[in-house]
DNA sequence: GTTGAAACTTATTAAAC
DNA sequence: GTTTAATAAGTTTCAAC
């Protein structure tokens, strides 16, 4: 995989804020014409630069009005418990990301719920309710600040 | 904005898994003819539930292998404090998200570096040389579990 | 909701430089 | 790398059911 140069670059950053460009406008924005550009973007999705394309959407529109970090500590049902635990996350489809972190906590999720009766109900009744689950924390987001850099580059 | 029935979660969730399948393909998954199908998806960016359309990177492709949630507390520094340190993270490509948080914390931090130095350098150099910053708890990620709903519904 | 057709845009490929 | 041309594919709009 040879590796990328400023073009290629440019070319993510256009195509992280818009997926759907076409190979015209993005040659057109990278100062390229669409031969090359074309083959540049089919590169990067060969070599799994580009892993593939989503639609982004707007989770309040959808009724999800809150989202959360929740840091979970497990202990004391070893493999068989973290097992059980990774099940039952999978199993919920409020949990949007599950990471395994070092640090203070184990796991830390992100959630999204419509209101802070489901986001109750969920603590309780789904993740304290989980045998492995010792501890948990909870940070409920107030406001997502934009960062102008859609890469980290 | 009418409520979304089944079809449209059906049609959220395909193109949550690939935002650049044609209307035909996306009508046939659904069980629609293209022209409704069409139509929907329209209705849905139309509506804003669909905000647009990014391609999905492989950061660590890109080099940055190493990914964490950093906390950070602020105290002391009145309202020019926090625009100091807003300022700051915006100025800072490796910072990919930013979160205004109620919990132990005032702000989550999702941050992407190459390796452990460039961590430390940045923990060190970058976030806590900021006046307003007085704790930070760094979280490193060490496995990011799959969730098998794309969407939380 | 369905199908079908025409007009338009875009992607892809190849051939030239 | 660039340009041009031809083919193939996808989108959009319209009419009719």
């Amino acid at each position: 995989m040879a590796a990328l140069d400023e073009i290629d670059r440019h070319i993510l950053r256009e195509l992280r804020r818009n997926g759907r460009i076409s190979i015209l406008d993005l040659a057109d924005r990278v100062g390229l014409s669409p031969t090359p550009c074309g083959r540049r973007v089919k590169r990067l999705e060969d070599d799994g630069v580009i892993r593939g394309y989503a639609a982004t959407l707007d989770n309040a529109r959808l009724g999800l009005n809150i989202s959360v970090f929740i840091m979970v500590r497990l202990s004391g049902h070893g493999p068989e418990g973290t097992r059980d635990f990774l099940s039952a996350v999978a199993a919920r489809p409020e949990i949007t990301e599950c990471f395994l972190v070092a640090g203070n906590v184990d796991y830390m999720l992100r959630v999204w719920v419509g209101d802070l009766e489901e986001l109750g109900d969920f603590v309780r009744d789904v993740l304290q309710s989980i045998p492995a689950v010792t501890e948990t924390s909870t940070m409920v987001v107030l406001k997502e600040e934009p960062q102008p850099e859609v890469l980290p580059f």
